[in-house]
Parts: C-alpha cells; sequence; structure tokens
DNA sequence: CCACTGACGAGTG
DNA sequence: GCACTCGCCAGTG
C-alpha cells in the first residue's frame, strides 16, 4: 500500500472517466483502504504525471480542501477540460464512473 | 527513530 | 439528507 501502488492505478485510468478513492484502492489490491488512497494522493504535487483529478470520493464530488486555495478549483477545471460536467458540483458517476470491465 | 498528520467509506440513528 | 462512529497506512519533520 505504498504511494507508488496508487499512482499506478491512477494513471490506468482513461481520460474522460472518474475513480473513487475506494475503488482505486480495491484495484491496488487493498480494498477497503480508500483512506490512504486519500493520503497517497495527498503526498502528490499538482503538476505530478498522475491524472489524479481523475479520482474522486464515493458521493462524485472532489475531496480536497474545495474554496480553500483554490486547489480544487484546479480539479473542476481539469475534468471539465476532459468533457466531465459536474452538475450540482459533484461529478454523476453513474455516467463517468470507470469501468475497468468495459475497456476495449 | 518517534509522533503527528491527513484527498475516505460504509453503517447507524 | 445530516451528524456521528469506527477502521486504516505511509510519508514528513
Amino acid at each position: 500500500m505504498t504511494h507508488a501502488e496508487v499512482f499506478a492505478v491512477v494513471r490506468r485510468i482513461p481520460r474522460g472517466r472518474v475513480a473513487t478513492y475506494g475503488q482505486v484502492a480495491a484495484l491496488a489490491g487493498f480494498p477497503g483502504h480508500a483512506r490512504q488512497v486519500g493520503y497517497a494522493l495527498s503526498a502528490l504535487d499538482i503538476d505530478a504525471s498522475v491524472p489524479w483529478h481523475r479520482v474522486v470520493n464515493a458521493q462524485g464530488r472532489v475531496s480536497l480542501r474545495t474554496g480553500g486555495s483554490g486547489g480544487g478549483m484546479v480539479q473542476r477545471m481539469r475534468l471539465e477540460q476532459e468533457g466531465i460536467a459536474m452538475p450540482g458540483g459533484r461529478v454523476p458517476l453513474r455516467d463517468y464512473a470507470w469501468r475497468p470491465d468495459a475497456e476495449p
């Protein structure tokens, strides 16, 4: 359950899709460790070579300090750049959730 | 090396 | 829908 493991999974998230913390943890082989995934991402740099912005919480919301230093705005901006809208301030997971089994 | 410190999730009332 | 509880690990200073 190292940060590297988490990043490896996050890097697999296809563009235009989002994954939840719990999903990433499960795919990394550590179901139930969603929190640690969050801790791992917290160590990431905003310019890191990882699509960390595609990771949202189970409610489709951006978990990082929303409104604080504007960090959350960066994530939202990047998501919209990929065509992922956030009506109501949250991502409609029903439509954008990443489905590894649905990949080509 | 020790202690602190966090991007969560699921269940219950 | 909201408030509260418990379970979890690795990195940083």
